[in-house]
DNA sequence: CTATGTAAACAAC
DNA sequence: GTTGTTTACATAG
């Protein structure tokens, strides 16, 4: 694991306290006020959504209230801006941590959690707040005690999933738009020296989509051209950013094979745009519920035994009693990645999910079936279970399941799961979803409003 | 084999 | 042209 040699001590622009815990240095670090915090408080509903902007406004504009790091202006009084608690750095597996040893290292972290994630945005604050000035007429990190550069902070040896990683999260909300991405790069890194070459711009935009720690924020600003912001997914913030390859194809390299020069699958990219326009089109129902993973692209096939994975974390959150991998290439990262005992559950219960999660599973079969537009089909029959467990000879779901890797907005404080280490019941967790039709259109559709603005 | 970087096709805007 | 998705391929280890 490459990425447990780097020291986040140093990468991380914050102070690290003996708990491992990282404060922002314009907090008090270690004070008894951020141990002892409350987060009951900050433990509501979170339909706080990375809007781009009251109308009119858009990512890049700064206010008032936040500097260009995005933290308070001084005598600035930001009464629900987070608490130090909230700028804790993610327990991320470096100093030399094999992850690929420890598939229950999140066991190490179960306090680590973010109860409140995203964090809330203060109500005067009106947009996303860039820390870079698109006319970039000065360096937005002068003066800046998280960004310093030529002093060594910025690994320029690291992946680019680490370096966007970093970006985003020293960012307003851990949120940014694909230009001040590149922007950072340009400033931070040295993957953007060759400027011949658009190839640096590439990668990041390849390490966005693919890598599940980044995800696209709801609501496209209202400059198209500005595109989505990006985002660290919580999971992400608490557990650091993983490899983006496991979000890669698993199947084997089939070169050599090929008969004709023309390659024999799907034309490169023709998922992206069609997909992207579907994610226009659902992203407010369906909340990007198949995001980035290769494993439900019907051009894909599902492993056998027909098994869920802890990586089916969808909206929904069904959630096996008793998770089972899918890792066709055996790596237990894979495994770990999507884990979501993390969210939203009392230590116990993710201790529990802990417990099981590495013990064989049951074969689940279900009667849904899916569609790759997002569309479920439901039993006709509410009688019929929608998950049993099954002989391993059961048909498998269909492999375009849908899912939700992107998980923040809503409900997984709600999740109701299923008995754990049982015999495969799974809970749903339909919060924040309705139904539209009735209850015996096979073809049901999930909608999803988490801004209760009405679709 | 995995992790990573890069190129590129492609769609939508 | 930009943004986003996806696949292919090369390379290092």
């Amino acid at each position: 694991m490459q990425w447990g040699t780097y020291n986040n001590h140093l990468t991380n622009p914050m102070t690290r306290d003996s708990f491992g815990y990282s404060f922002p240095m314009q907090y008090s670090s270690g004070s008894a006020a951020a141990y002892n915090y409350d987060q009951t408080a900050f433990n509501n509903k979170h339909n706080i959504t990375y809007q781009c902007g009251l109308p009119a406004s858009c990512p890049r504009s700064l206010n008032n209230t936040f500097d260009m790091t995005g933290l308070p202006r001084a005598g600035v009084n930001v009464p629900s801006f987070p608490p130090p608690l909230y700028q804790m750095g993610p327990q991320q597996p470096y100093e030399g941590m094999d992850l690929s040893q420890s598939p229950n290292n999140n066991l190490l972290q179960l306090d680590t959690e973010y109860e409140d994630y995203p964090r809330p945005i203060p109500e005067n604050m009106t947009s996303y707040s860039t820390p870079y000035d698109s006319s970039r007429s000065s360096t937005p990190n002068e003066g800046s005690p998280l960004l310093h550069r030529d002093d060594g902070v910025f690994d320029k040896d690291r992946p680019y999933a680490q370096l966007i990683f970093d970006a985003l999260k020293q960012a307003p909300n851990h949120t940014m738009i694909l230009r001040d991405i590149y922007d950072w790069f340009r400033k931070n890194t040295d993957k953007a020296l060759d400027k011949d070459t658009k190839g640096w711009q590439n990668s990041i935009r390849h390490n966005l989509s693919m890598n599940g720690a980044f995800e696209k924020v709801d609501q496209p600003c209202e400059e198209a051209k500005k595109g989505f912001m990006w985002r660290l997914t919580k999971d992400a913030l608490a557990n650091g950013v993983k490899s983006t390859t496991r979000y890669r194809s698993k199947q084997p390299n089939k070169r050599g094979h090929r008969t004709s020069h023309y390659p024999q699958r799907q034309r490169a990219g023709a998922m992206g745009g069609r997909s992207a326009k579907k994610q226009l089109q659902h992203r407010a129902r369906m909340h990007d519920a198949y995001r980035s993973d290769p494993y439900q692209a019907p051009s894909r096939s599902m492993p056998t035994p027909a098994t869920f994975d802890s990586t089916f974390n969808s909206n929904m959150s069904m959630y096996s009693g008793s998770p089972s991998y899918y890792s066709p290439s055996g790596s237990d990262i894979d495994a770990m990645e999507y884990q979501p005992e993390a969210y939203g559950t009392a230590p116990e219960q993710r201790m529990s999910q802990q417990i099981f999660h590495g013990l064989p599973s049951a074969p689940m079969s279900s009667p849904l079936a899916s569609y790759s537009d997002g569309y479920i089909q439901l039993p006709s029959d509410p009688a019929v279970p929608l998950f049993t467990s099954s002989p391993a000879d059961t048909p498998s779901p269909s492999v375009s399941e849908p899912r939700t890797p992107d998980s923040q907005s809503l409900g997984w404080e709600d999740s109701i799961y299923g008995p754990m280490g049982g015999t495969g019941h799974v809970g749903f967790d339909l919060s924040g979803f309705s139904i539209a039709g009735t209850s015996d259109i096979p073809h049901a559709h999930f909608s999803h409003d988490p801004l209760g603005n009405g679709e």
